[in-house]
DNA sequence: CGCAAAATAGAACGATCGTTCGTTTCATTG
DNA sequence: CAATGAAACGAACGATCGTTCTATTTTGCG
């Protein structure tokens, strides 16, 4: 059972029988299949590629999804397991508020910079299924939409245990944050610049700063008598 | 003559000549081009579909540009163009400082968020091309980095005025505008959150708040002794 | 081992892609 | 009006795409 909401159900397969071969090289496949959505997008996921790649017939790779667009869902909840063994499990062990959300912050940052060579798919997915209706882009905004979901209630922790202000809008620094990291998948991906990594860091220590207890609300023009 | 850099330089036609014929159905196709792309991608652009919103022969269409390529960064060139227009040289014509780079700012989201039906080619290019080289991921940087200038440019100016900190670091800043405008691309298009625009005039005003005169610098741990 | 089921291969399909080429239509000018 | 060059067409190319179908091989189990 996972702690993301959409996490995927757990598979059909018992867990204690040992794997039958039509999995694992499911999971060979699947592997595969990551890694070119990576790097050519989800739409640039070609079955014809993929066989050459698990060096398998076109159709023998066909035969494991049913269909491309199956392929493409199948890429993104394997996707999401990841992530949220990379970036949420671990941090779920911290300390809860603060030392919780720096540490999936932090885990967020390394998965989308470390991708140097392999490239966030919840980034590119949106971009490419923005305007794009159908199961896939549903799948993936399931998947996005989870991950939001648990950060806002990590950030609503953090406001409960006081480690930041009270009056801190949870989905306004959500928005803030994600900001940062769309930022930093931009300028270390596309435009190759050194130096994002201090800059997001940076960006987000002052983040912090502003919304910690104590620091001066953001004045409002006209603010009405309480 | 443009003022952002790497703007395209002027045609080879003559600009008192009337229009030849080839020229203006070459404007008519980067139209449709454009509405294509701005759907489906730099990437998503077919010859075969240009021919048919356009009304012609695929091969009337290729022999416009020589190849899909070509035709490709003919596309960020007018949109580059369009961009300039629409963004840039209207808010040239606020006062220097603070005005033009709120001006500068406001423009871009309108930019960015109006297209619910277009989407900014900057930012899916710069997803598409993030690591496939060539000419058209050269010609897209080259504008993304033009454009980042400018703004550039704009922040110092708003510091040298003294309508910002002296110790401002306007990449950081521009870093973190950045952001403001990729995330609000991505709820705005992706999640389509209704919420996302004051979200982001929110975030742009602390943003501003930060780093006006007199607001407290971010504390530095361990700060050395001027 | 033997048998049934699952897994993979192989060939073919219709569609679409970018591109090439030869021809034809059109616009412009002498 | 006639001639010249530009512009658009239409057919065809080889390649690749996702998909379907029928064999063949491999696997797992009694």
């Amino acid at each position: 059972m996972s702690h993301l909401p959409t996490a995927t159900a757990a598979r059909t397969v018992s867990p204690t029988r040992p794997q039958q071969k039509g999995q694992q090289t499911r999971a060979a496949i699947l592997e595969a299949a990551l890694a070119q959505a990576s790097h050519m997008g989800l739409e640039g996921l070609s079955i014809g590629a993929l066989a050459d790649a698990a060096q398998m017939s076109k159709s023998g790779v066909f035969a494991h999804f049913g269909s491309r667009e199956e392929l493409q869902i199948s890429v993104i909840r394997e996707y999401h397991t990841r992530f949220e063994e990379e970036v949420f499990f671990p941090s779920m062990s911290e300390a809860r508020g603060l030392p919780r959300l720096r540490s999936l912050f932090e885990r967020w940052i390394h998965r989308v910079s470390k991708e140097l060579d392999s490239g966030c798919i919840y980034i590119s997915g949106a971009v490419e299924f923005d305007d794009r209706p159908g199961p896939v882009r549903d799948a993936l905004a399931d998947m996005v939409r989870a991950w939001h979901g648990a950060l806002r209630r990590a950030i609503q922790i953090a406001i409960d245990e006081g480690h930041l202000r009270a009056d801190t809008d949870a989905l306004q620094m959500l928005f803030e944050m994600h900001g940062l990291i769309l930022a930093l998948h931009h300028d270390a991906r596309f435009l190759r610049d050194p130096g994002v990594l201090d800059r997001v860091r940076g960006a987000f220590a002052r983040l912090l700063t502003h919304y910690q207890p104590g620091a001066a609300a953001t004045r409002r023009r006209a603010s009405p008598k309480p």
